[in-house]
This record gives structure tokens, C-alpha cells and sequence, in this order.
DNA sequence: TTGTATGCAAAAATTTTGCATAGAA
DNA sequence: TTCTATGCAAAATTTTTGCATACAA
């Protein structure tokens, strides 16, 4: 993998990126900094990137797959129903192990938690539709 | 809607199966009850029912969507890494509202467990590759 | 009849691949 | 020059939609 300006672009997008981002949105950013950069190139070194270990692909329920910087601790994402905005959450669960029958072998789990953020909650605060 | 034989069948499927399946999968089952039947009248069938809330939605992290038994108490889904099969898990975590910033408004939650069931799980002892 | 349901094929949406060419060593 | 990377377009995958026809009331 060489070191080009779009491997550079595609990686330093994917480092500053606090939350997960998906494919098409690191294609847009990156179009504003190398025009013409093609959504192929993109899928690629995002490849690359998560087979380097630099990046963590992030699965949500019922999403297209998202990506982030890896290394980080052990944790998992909050959508805001409101906004969609993915946040991290920090911190896990207790015993995993008291939820699965016996025999079964626990490797690793995935906890989305789904709600309002701060700011969405603050707005939506009396004109809650039902959900 | 009406009550046809695709619509008799494909309800049925849903109801006798325990665990979430996927729409493919509702295809090839109901195939060999109604020879013919297209993809497209599964797929309208379980919107069908997913609107008249006979069915749920079941979102797994990477997954194409499934589809289960409305009416089952709260639960999670266990993944198989060894034969893919999807179980149900009875029972659920404490207090999420912990796990989320303050002024974050909790509303629902998934957790989905990767690991080996109790068959793969002995199948596997002694050969397990590095997961 | 009158209307809904069906199967097929085409269309969307997301991701991957093939290929000719541009670019780097 | 030699090899990798790129952009474009086409393909693959999953799900949805349009439409003419079959079927039900």
C-alpha cells in the first residue's frame, strides 16, 4: 500500500474522526480535499486500513457498516433517534456468561443503546411523539 | 390484505420458527410449500406483518435483516461462530442509563453475544483457531 | 366487474471487482 | 520501465417498486 494523497486523506479523516463514519461520508469529506477521489478508492484503503488494524469497522444494527480509529478501549455506540448521530459509550455490562445456556462459549458481544442525545433531548423535551 | 396461500404460508413459517430468519431463507422454506412463489411476495408478506405487528424486525450488527414471532417477551440473539445459527437469549443486563453520558435519554437497547453453541462449542475443543 | 395479490423484471442502495490508464519508484 | 493505485463503469447483494396478469369477492 502506497503512500498516496488519497491513502493519507483517507487516513487522517478516519483518525480525527471521534465517532464511526460511513463509507459515503469519508467519500465526501475526502472529495472536498482531493476532488475527484472515487467512492471505489475510498471502500479500498478502507479495506486496507482495517486489514492494517488501524481501523475497527463498526457494525450497527440495521446500518451500513461504519468505521473507526482503532485502539480504542472496549466500548460501544449510542444513536441518538433524533439527530442519528452515533456517539461512543464507554464503560460495558456486567456477566455476560449468566445469559447464555450452558455449554455455550461467550467470545464477544456488540451493545447498541438507542435514545435521545443531550441536545435532542433538550429540544424534544414536551413534544415527544411516541416511540 | 388478503388471505391467500402466500400469505397463509409465509405467517406460517413465522410462527413455527424459533428462531429469526431471514428473508431468503422464508423464500426457500416457502418454496417448497407454494412452488413459484417470488421473492418480492415474501419481502411485501413481511412488511405486511411487520406492520400488523405479527412479526419483529431482528437488526444483527453486519447482518441482512431477520425476521421473528412477534409477541416474545424482551430478549437478545446469540450468533454461533461456528454454524452461524441465531438463538434467542432469554434475560437482559442492569441499568444502562449508567453506561451514557448525562442528559442522554435511554429508549431501547440491542445486545447481540458472538460466541460457540453448546454443539459447535464441543466440536470445537481443542481445535479452536484464533478468534 | 372491481379490486387486491402475484410473479417477473427493472430499479435502488450499498459494496466489490475488472480494466485501462495515471502515477510513483 | 515496472508495478501499484486510481477512476470509471460494471457486477454482486439485498431490498423495493412498476406493471401486466391472475385471482378473489
Amino acid at each position: 500500500v502506497r503512500d498516496t494523497r488519497q491513502a493519507r486523506t483517507i487516513r487522517e479523516i478516519l483518525e480525527q474522526h471521534g465517532e464511526p463514519v460511513t463509507a459515503p461520508e469519508v467519500h465526501s469529506y475526502a472529495m472536498a480535499l482531493v476532488p475527484g477521489i472515487g467512492i471505489a478508492t475510498v471502500y479500498r484503503h478502507l479495506h486496507h486500513l482495517t486489514v492494517a488494524g488501524e481501523i475497527a469497522r463498526v457494525e450497527l444494527p440495521g446500518q451500513p457498516c461504519r468505521f473507526e480509529r482503532a485502539g480504542k478501549p472496549h466500548h460501544h455506540h449510542f444513536v441518538c433517534q433524533g439527530c442519528q448521530r452515533v456517539f461512543d459509550l464507554m464503560g460495558c455490562l456486567g456477566d455476560l456468561r449468566s445469559l447464555v445456556p450452558d455449554g455455550f462459549e461467550v467470545i464477544k458481544h456488540d451493545l447498541t443503546v438507542y435514545g435521545h442525545c443531550r441536545r435532542c433531548a433538550a429540544e424534544n423535551a414536551g413534544t415527544r411523539v411516541g416511540v
